[in-house]
DNA sequence: CCTCACTATAGACAGCTGTCAATATAGACG
DNA sequence: CGTCTATATTGACAGCTGTCTATAGTGAGG
């Protein structure tokens, strides 16, 4: 079955306690380490709450790009590395690209900074 | 009164809504990037879980360095970012120092996570 | 005061990251 | 097929980051 050291960034995060509960694995914080990576960049950050707040759930690239003072290479990358790092899903419909939010990503990375101002 | 622009991290992600309920602003983005770049760190990530599941809420750091297989110097280094980001506290007693987590600083980027699955 | 243990700072260095300009790819539509 | 629009990839480069060694600061105890 599934291997522990084997889980997506996503699934990794999901099967942690709380921060405040029990400490980290060395193999947890580097399995769900990069998922904040991807999202500790103003830009990306940004990216994130305009497709995750989107009624629809969905938000076309055309409609990304002139929301920043950017390149749209610049931009493209930031969404690729949202992408790589699971936080978001990818669809083509023609000529246009629609990037969604996965909302179980956010979830787990809530989950696991909730319950730590907790204790004496 | 307190400039929005001029608010601590943590000050400023307690204002902000979650992502999923209305996007971020640029300078919110800015403000509340700094709070996740410091935890995206699987070192950081694994000290911050490591004070913040501790009883008594604080910990040695006499504690924390042997948990790791870095040198002090790097161990320090990471507690310091944790704590110029306003996610830890400092107290010297003596010859040891005591760090302790700000619950409040988690429970912030907690809410700002979360709320992001709901969407149709 | 001297010394010892604990913690922090300074400086160096390799590797990563965010940005851009240039170019490629992919689909739509004559 | 040719061209146009939307998006992605490539390559380059400055600046940041994580790590180390060496050293400094700080308090306790003889």
């Amino acid at each position: 079955m599934s291997n522990l050291l084997d889980l997506s960034p996503i699934e990794a995060a999901a099967r942690c306690s709380p921060l405040g509960r029990e400490p980290l694995t060395a193999t947890q914080a580097e399995q769900v380490a990069p998922l904040l990576k991807a999202l500790a960049d103003p830009v990306r950050l940004r990216l994130m709450s305009l497709i995750a707040a989107h009624a629809g759930g969905e938000v076309c690239v055309c409609h990304l790009t002139p929301a920043f003072e950017l390149s749209q290479p610049t931009v493209s990358h930031h969404l690729k590395v949202l992408h790589e790092a699971g936080l978001v899903d990818r669809e083509r419909r023609g000529t246009w690209v629609y990037y969604r939010a996965r909302g179980a990503a956010l979830e787990a990375l809530s989950a696991l900074l909730s319950g730590a101002g907790l204790r004496t």
